[in-house]
RNA sequence: GGAGGGGUGCCGGAGUGGUUAAUCGGAGCAGUCUGUAAAAUUGCCGCCCGGAAGGGCUACGCAGGUUCGAAUCCUGCCCCCUCCA
């Protein structure tokens, strides 16, 4: 096969391609014919640098690049760094806060190494905005918003329910869309990648292929994913999400935290399981035959080995079964040296530890003010038993609990001076 | 440039001189329950000192002022929104 070529596809794989986890497809006909073509296809997808982690709500079109890959098309990533500073409008009502080009840069570096535990490297190709953008003077610029207009900005919905609702937007993020349209006439893509809330962005980027005298781009838009709260989508900022690069056992029990109604979504946009056995796992929540939690178990198990192995997803479910079903202590514990002397006071004739301090020397709390109201509300214990003031007995080897998950092992350090 | 409206804790949003660390809702944390789900329910939800009792400090855009006392009144400044130009 030529390397030009993208692999002769067969209805199957279209199938798969274009309709599992997918929310739209604009033009539809035009991409399957496109497919059928046998050209290998240049796939872009676009990355705002803006906080350093992707997390599953990115791995849904991460995954679907990644089947594309497979059949021999290219992938282009693009590293926003530009869009960065100005931080994507899309679905969000305020303006987001503009970053630096070095904290941009810092997180760029770290969002390489995420791509590729999904995106296969070898048929990937990481382009920078600045490799455009650097160069671009106030002409160009010029140029490039000239071709559009105040009302067609306006036509879209985040911007337009901002402007209705009196919340401010600036000119920079009118400006986002774009330059992430340019890009799109930088790399000549011939497909772009994102969840439905871009889909404005990705339109505007198939108008300025057309004033280019480029082919419009397709646009495959996929579902945004609903973050663990079961409500909002999942997103860095709303703390309800899950890093690709988390370690497995804090993956594995977030995933075991979603709520039921989540378990089947996340299924179709996260696994490669069948849709026949989709329809299985549906109807035995329907019926109530199975435990959705032998299901999410499932599902926990499946993430975690594609993002690390099957030995640590093996390895996350005992964990789980351990400290959390059978409200074990876990067996590595990290441990803490402190001055056990320092902390001590004499209190009737016995050697008594203050607490509060020592949770926060142990960073198990942020504030003694916190650690108060923990000890007052029965989430401390050391060893096993719940302590109820803020003095106790502490020796080297004590563990500390407080609430369900944080522990500490403390080791006594006065000897060692 | 002119007129009007507004800036309160993570978010939304009350409060217009006095037990106000600030009603209420959401988020979050913790207890009970449990499948680390949901629902329910109880409590917490600025920081520091103190074993505790208790005490102190900081906070309602920023800086001053009036007052025994201010998120609340006054002055200046900054920012946002709407309408007019």
């Amino acid at each position: 096969m030529s390397v030009n070529k993208g692999k002769v596809i067969t209805d199957f794989d279209v199938n798969l391609l274009l309709k599992r986890g997918v929310a739209e497809i604009l033009i539809e006909d035009e991409m399957v014919e496109l497919l059928r073509s046998g050209k290998k296809l240049r796939l872009k997808e676009g990355f705002d640098p803006s906080s350093p982690d992707i997390h599953l709500g990115h791995m849904v079109a991460l995954k679907k690049l990644r089947q594309f890959q497979e059949l021999g098309h290219q992938v282009i990533l693009i590293v926003g760094d530009w869009t960065a500073q100005i931080g994507d409008p899309s679905g969000i009502s305020v303006t987001r806060p503009m970053l630096s080009q070095e904290q941009v840069q810092a997180n760029a570096e770290t969002y390489m190494k995420q791509f590729f535990k999904i995106v296969d490297k070898s048929r990937a190709e990481v382009r920078w905005q600045s490799e455009w953008y650097g160069n671009f003077t106030l002409s160009n610029v010029i140029q490039l918003t000239s071709k559009f207009t105040v009302a067609q900005m306006l036509a879209r919905e985040d911007f337009s329910n901002r402007y209705n609702a009196g919340q401010p937007i600036t000119i920079t993020e009118l400006l986002y869309p774009l330059l992430q349209a340019y890009d799109s006439v930088a790399v000549r893509a011939d497909v772009e990648f994102g969840g439905t809330d871009q889909k404005f962005n990705l339109l505007v980027g198939r108008e300025l292929q057309s004033t280019a005298g480029q082919n419009p781009q397709q646009v495959f838009l996929v579902p945004i994913l609903t973050g663990t709260d079961g409500t909002m989508k999942m997103s860095k900022s709303l703390g309800n999400y899950i890093g690709v690069t988390e370690l497995p056992n804090e993956i594995y029990g977030k995933a075991m935290s979603i709520p039921d109604s989540l378990i089947l979504e996340y299924f179709e946009l996260l696994t490669d399981y069948s849709e026949k056995e989709l329809e299985v796992f549906r109807q035995e929540i329907k019926d109530e035959t199975t435990n959705p939690m032998i299901l999410k178990k499932r599902l926990a198990r499946d993430i975690v080995s594609q993002l690390y192995d099957q030995t640590a997803a093996n390895e996350a479910e005992e964990n789980f079964a351990k400290l959390v079903q059978n409200r074990e202590i876990p067996d590595e514990i990290p441990e803490y040296h402190i001055s056990i002397s320092e902390l001590t006071t004499k209190k009737d004739g016995k050697d008594s530890i203050n607490i509060s301090k020592l949770l926060v020397l142990t960073k198990l709390v942020k504030s003694r003010s916190e650690a108060s109201r923990l000890i007052a509300q029965d989430a401390v214990s050391i060893n096993g038993e719940n302590i109820s003031g803020n003095i106790a007995l502490v020796k080297s080897g004590s563990i500390i609990r407080v609430g369900k998950r944080r522990f500490a092992k403390i080791v006594n350090s006065d000897n060692l001076k």
